[in-house]
DNA sequence: GTCTATACACCGATAGAC
DNA sequence: GTCTATCGGTGTATAGAC
C-alpha cells in the first residue's frame, strides 16, 4: 500500500505553495513524494488538476482548523483576534510561506479555481465580521474592517517576500487586533 | 527596421503582466509582438531573461513617471497623496492589472529579480515617507505608514483578483490619503 | 532584421509489465 | 500500487537562408 493518500497530499502541499500551479511540475511532485509519474496518476486519475484540488481542499481545512477556529470561540473579541494573529504567524511561517489562494488567482489556473478562491476569502471575512460586531461595531463597519484585515495580511505577505524580511508581516499581525477594535470615528474615516 | 526596440518592449509588458515570468512563453510573446522567435533573439540575445529585464525597467520608469512623480511635487501632502491614488487607479487599471514586482517574487525568477523588486518597493516607500513627515508625522511613524500604504495596495490587488471585484482596490485607494494623514495617537495604535 | 526549420529538454499524460 | 518506457505537445534557444 506504501502511502496513504492524505499523506501524499501532505507532501504535495509545499510543492504547490512554493512553485504555484504551473511551477508544480510532475518532476518536482515526483521527487517530493518519492512516487513515479504513473503512481501519481493511479492516485489522481485526473492528473495535476486533481492534485491541486486535493491540495487546496487540504489547506482550506487546515486553515479553518487553525486560523478560523479561534474566531469561533466564545472568548472576548480581543482575545480571539490575538489568537488568529498567532495562528497566522504559524500558518504562514512568519510570512515566509505563500498564500495558496493568492497563488491560485494567477496564470492558467485562475479560471479553474476562481470560485473556490473567492469562497475561501469570503469565508475568512465572514468569520472576522461577527467578532467585530460583538465588539460594538456596526455591521457595515465590521465587514469593511474584516476585509481590510485580509487585505493587510495579503499585502504583508507580498512585502515580506519582496523585501526579503519578515518584519512587515510580523508588524501587521501585531497591530491588527488593536486596529480592528479601535472605536469607529465619524470624522476622519 | 520594422520595430523600434522600445516599441517591442511596450508590447511585451501586458504579456508578462498577465502571465508572469514563466507563463510569458515565447509563443505568446511572438504573437503579441508579431515577431518570430529568431527575431526576438536578435533584439534580446539573452532571451527571455533579457526581455523580462527590459519589461521590468520599462515598467519601473513608467511607475516613477506616473505614480511617484506626484509625490515629488510641492503641493500639500493631502493633494500629493490624492494624486497618487488617482495615478494608481490608472496604473493598475482599477486593480484589474497585476503588480509586476509582486509577480517577480514568485517561482523560478524570484532569485533573478529579488534585488530589483526590493529596490522598487523601497523606492516607493521612500517617496511616501517625506510626504508624511511634511504633514507633521515623526520619521518613524511616517516610514511605518508608508510601508502600510504599499501593503494595503498590494493586498487590495490580491483581493480584487480573488473576489473578482474592483471594490476592494477602489475603496483602499479612496481611504488612503485620510488614513495616512490622520494624527498619530499614542494610545490605541 | 525577419524568416523557416530545427535542436534538445521537459511538460502532462498513458500503456503495459510486474 | 509502483515501476519503466514512451507518447504527442510545447518549452527555450539556434542555425542558416534571404
Amino acid at each position: 500500500m506504501a502511502l496513504d493518500k492524505s499523506e501524499i497530499v501532505r507532501k504535495l502541499v509545499p510543492v504547490f505553495r512554493a512553485f504555484g500551479y504551473e511551477g508544480a511540475t510532475l518532476s518536482r511532485i515526483s521527487k517530493a513524494t518519492g512516487l513515479g509519474r504513473a503512481s501519481l496518476y493511479h492516485h489522481f486519475p485526473h492528473g495535476k488538476q486533481e492534485m491541486a484540488q486535493a491540495v487546496l481542499n487540504y489547506v482550506n481545512e487546515w486553515f479553518d482548523a487553525t486560523v478560523l477556529e479561534p474566531l469561533r470561540s466564545s472568548h472576548q473579541p480581543a482575545k480571539r483576534l490575538m489568537a488568529m494573529s498567532e495562528s497566522l504567524n504559524q500558518f504562514y511561517n512568519c510570512g515566509q510561506d505563500t498564500c495558496l489562494l493568492s497563488l491560485f488567482t494567477l496564470g492558467e489556473c485562475h479560471d479553474l479555481f476562481q470560485a473556490q478562491v473567492k469562497q475561501g476569502l469570503n469565508t475568512w471575512i465572514e468569520h472576522l465580521t461577527p467578532v467585530l460586531t460583538e465588539a460594538g461595531l456596526s455591521i457595515e463597519e465590521a465587514h469593511q474592517r474584516a476585509e481590510d484585515a485580509v487585505i493587510q495580511i495579503q499585502g504583508a505577505l507580498v512585502l515580506t517576500r519582496g523585501l526579503n524580511s519578515t518584519e512587515p508581516f510580523q508588524r501587521i499581525l501585531q497591530q491588527l487586533p488593536d486596529q480592528l477594535l479601535k472605536p469607529a470615528s465619524q470624522i476622519s474615516n
